[in-house]
DNA sequence: CGTAGAGGATTGTTCAACGATCCCTCAATA
DNA sequence: TATTGAGGGATCGTTGAACAATCCTCTACG
């Protein structure tokens, strides 16, 4: 009996979890992250609730989510717009990733570590890799350093950085050149995993450290072009 | 001309519009830190509404913010409630502390620094001592911690730790032996400031580690004991 | 003593309305 | 021609009301 009612606990996560402006909330995040709303563009509270058959209040506070996670910003009468990322933006998220990305890998204690996660990424992003899915490899990518950052076993300081995660992912996807920005860090992910493999930190963090300097320059110097174009 | 229109651009930041949930929202934030609305209070839409002359819709704007900010927990039906941190979200919160107040010391470049601020809260926190006020100590204990986080120069990061500090007052607030809680932790402040001003980022870093540490200690087991004796 | 149920109070959700603000258009003026 | 100012339409911000759903308390009953 008590492990049945174990199980219906865990399922009540998936049942009462998902309030309407959730699920809305969802469905505005996988639009935004594919691109079918690309940066910049106005989501009007009339015609996207119309279109999905919700409420204004509701609407709003799956909007006021979104602009939680900063992929959309909000200016007061005008409404909400999905976010452009400044240069700026691009070099502090960076700079908070590598904060936090390599003090992670300083404070792990001793091995062995779990690192299922991470070596799953791995797979993905050469899977991806091998079909020419670069906006795939893109997404292990992330799913890489996420799960990096999952080995600090902090709630918040994981929350923080999924949230850094999914800005950067409005960079990519102005950036737009998914092959030669994703391509290079398959190899450098092997090689970070090899080393936590290895129980060597200091290795990891300096490999860590260098990949991170590297995809910066490299995103902010495309960056950098794409919005001069624009603007 | 160009240098006129460049300060007013600057002036329009501070001009600062905002919508009526979010001033609703900073009243109560506040009240939550001062200790007004201690955890575990229940927040009532109509005596709250009513006292500060909001419509049920905008105050539950506000709840959504802060609930957001997680000073506020929603329970289905019940309402929202002052958050009441379990032992678990004390640990990680300084969990999350020490992996990113060490990584900022560690991450700073050469000497000097600009230690305006960190000096500005020492001299607030040894003013509040004097006068007894060990609330106001802890006050000048968070504005330290905030200072030193902000060398980091990261937006990102600054607000992650504003968020965490405010949850931090949270526990403050249930422990509430301020002065056994906050008077050791003056003179160590000012020990980090000094190794700061000599440059010496790695013993600053050690100070800090040692710091964070034992207010963990301290503060869990007080709080331990006092949750034990409400549940 | 324990339990079922009635009733009141509070929250959840939606809707309609009105004022406020923004943006676009167009005419008037130097 | 370029700039200013006045409309007007569209959209957002906020309120108030209404009704359903849920919770809490108190009472009555076995």
């Amino acid at each position: 009996m008590a492990e049945q009612l174990k199980d219906l606990a865990d399922d009540r996560a998936l049942l009462g979890r998902t309030s309407t402006a959730e699920r809305v909330s969802d469905i505005l995040r996988s639009r935004i992250a594919e691109g079918y709303f690309p940066p910049g563009t106005r989501l009007s509270e009339d015609s996207i609730g119309g279109a999905l058959g919700v409420s204004r209040n509701t609407l709003r506070e799956a909007f006021r989510l979104l602009t939680h996670e900063r992929l959309l910003v909000h200016e007061l009468n005008r409404g909400v717009f999905v976010r452009v990322l400044t240069v700026e933006d691009v070099e502090d998220i960076y700079r908070t990733r590598r904060l936090v990305e390599c003090a992670v890998v300083r404070g792990l204690g001793e091995p062995p570590y779990g690192l299922e996660g991470l070596a799953g990424a791995v797979a993905e992003g050469r899977a991806a890799a091998r079909e020419g899915d670069w906006k795939g490899v893109g997404t292990a990518n992330i799913h890489f350093h996420r799960e990096l950052v999952a080995l600090a076993a902090s709630e918040r300081t994981a929350e923080l950085m999924r949230s850094v995660f999914a800005e950067l992912r409005l960079a990519f996807h102005v950036v737009d050149e998914p092959e030669r920005l994703h391509e290079p860090y398959i190899a450098r992910n092997v090689a970070i995993l090899e080393a936590l493999q290895d129980g060597d930190r200091q290795k990891a963090e300096s490999l860590l450290a260098g990949y991170l300097d590297d995809s910066l320059e490299r995103v902010v110097e495309v960056y950098r072009r794409r919005v001069g174009e624009d603007g």
